[in-house]
RNA sequence: UCCACAGUAGCUCAACGGCAGAGCAACCGGCUGUUAACCGGUGGGUUCCAGGUUCGAAUCCUGGCUGUGGAGCCA
């Protein structure tokens, strides 16, 4: 008896028959001869069906198949280097039976080109195209990376919540929801449950979604993301860098060593991951300015010059973090920002209250800012003073300040969006093809 | 929120003041090795919406809607 089989372990199965169950991914039909790409999720593999071979009602049934009919083929496997499109590419299966549990209706998606606003309404459709599967596997193994290196050095994943009394960072960019009749807000960072978490558990991070309610159009953005954000008791700015140069590193070289064939499929450079290794370079924000200046005096487009024009105190756009990228082969650290520009609970430089010690981590090629951190506000004293001095209501952040009144201790922490690390990874045009549904300014459907 | 561009067949686009078209998809037929197959045939339109100019508007004007790219802001 034939044996149900996953298309991803197809080698193990050649010159023996086997099951396939799956979606029609492809077809062409050369009359007496016909080719039909079957997937079944974790591959697709190339079955030929030829007339003299077959029962008369089995030839029939495959030539009325369309663009994913869902189906179960049974066949022998063979090596077939004509078999391109298959994945993994050189096998195909010579048809014997086939089973068909529905010819599927007219498909929107068809081998040629869509436009983004037809896709993205297709969105639930669009995912089984081979290079939104390709990019959603390495997603999936990205986020488990992260996650394993993190378990493996200590931290705790400790669960922070989504519906929350009160604005993480700054209260712009909340959701605002109904809680019977009082206001909640969608978490836009687990950032200061963390620090509760932190000072029960020593080293924890949160994995969950993140919300801003940011009317931001861009190709970076989106309103829900996932969000890593690992926070320690006692470390340093410094070691928290470490940190992070090697947690990407190693999740990088993770998808190296997984997705060869996803990596193949979005057709991305390898060697712009493979030069992914730490130490990752440091440049303090006094440095990146000065450099920044060097930069927009080299440029002749009066254009570009102006988009570049910056002055100490205000915060980098877009064309200033990817200008500063491009000067590197690999991520780098921008530390020491202005405190006005940051969050309200960043720790002063010693001597120097006018920057923080917080930093940023800039991805190459124009991919902008994939994690930002600081260490945080112990001194109790400070963090009051920081509250009053932001106007926010203090009553919501009570339980935060126990936290500096009972055991108060340094410690920092820093958020990575996973999509914005992945849109990187992949090599990606936009940061909507790197999460399944992506939610935009202008997008909540499908 | 600001700037720029776009909206025509299911999809991708052409026609730019004078008969609304092509390729793909669908359907019918042909073909034994396709790789976005190929060849022949058939059907398919509120030209985003509302007003205006004109003998005549997909085309020009005004307003709106929707989307795309970018900026600001952020991970």
């Amino acid at each position: 008896m034939a044996q149900v089989i996953s298309i991803s372990q197809i080698a193990d199965y050649v010159g023996q028959e086997v099951i396939v169950r799956g979606w029609v991914y492809d077809r062409t039909d050369k009359g007496k001869l016909q080719f039909i790409q079957v997937r079944d999720g974790s591959g697709i593999v190339q079955c030929v069906a030829y007339k003299p071979d077959l029962d008369e009602a089995v030839f029939e049934q495959a030539s009325k198949l369309t663009q994913e009919s869902s189906l179960i083929v049974t066949g022998i496997v063979k090596v077939n280097e004509k078999a391109k499109k298959s994945v993994p590419a050189g096998f195909e299966i010579g048809l014997q039976n086939l089973e068909v549990i529905q010819v599927a209706g007219e498909y929107p998606i068809t081998p040629k080109e869509h436009g983004t606003e037809f896709l993205m309404d297709n969105r639930h459709l669009w995912l089984r195209s081979l290079r939104q599967w390709a990019i959603l596997r390495i997603r999936a193994t990205l986020a488990r990376a992260l996650t394993d290196w993190l378990d493996d050095r200590g931290y705790l994943r400790v669960d922070t919540p989504i519906l929350t009394p009160a604005a993480g960072e700054e209260t712009t960019t909340l959701f605002e929801i109904d809680y019977f009749g009082e206001s909640a807000y969608l978490a836009q960072t687990g950032q200061l449950y963390n620090e509760a978490n932190m000072m029960a558990f020593g080293k924890v991070y949160t994995f969950s979604p993140s919300f801003r309610a940011e009317k931001s159009k861009t190709r970076r953005h989106l309103m829900e993301f996932w969000h890593l954000e690992p926070e320690a008791a006692f470390m340093s700015l410094e070691e928290m860098m470490e940190l992070e140069e090697q947690l990407l590193a190693y999740a990088v070289g993770r998808v190296l060593e997984k997705h060869q064939y996803e990596l193949a499929i979005i057709e991305r450079d390898l060697s712009k991951l493979e030069s992914i290794k730490a130490p990752f370079a440091r440049i303090s924000y006094d440095d990146a300015v000065e450099r920044l200046k060097a930069i927009a005096a080299q440029t002749d487009d009066p254009e570009q010059k102006k988009l570049l024009e910056i002055e100490w105190g205000s915060d980098f756009g877009s064309p200033h973090e990817t200008a500063l990228a491009e000067q590197f082969d690999r991520p780098v650290f921008v530390y020491h920002y202005p405190s006005a520009i940051k969050a309200f609970y960043m720790q002063p430089v010693a001597g120097r209250p006018e920057v923080c010690r917080s930093v940023d981590l800039l991805a190459p090629e124009g991919y902008g800012e994939i994690t930002g951190g600081s260490e945080r506000i112990h001194d109790p004293a400070l963090i009051d003073a920081r509250i009053d001095t932001i106007g926010i209501a203090r009553e919501a952040y009570a339980w935060y300040l126990d936290l500096r009144k009972y055991g108060t201790v340094p410690h920092a922490g820093f958020g990575l969006g996973l999509e914005r690390t992945l849109t990187w990874i992949c090599g990606l045009p936009h940061v909507r093809e790197a999460i399944p549904y992506a939610r935009m300014l202008n997008r909540k459907y499908p």
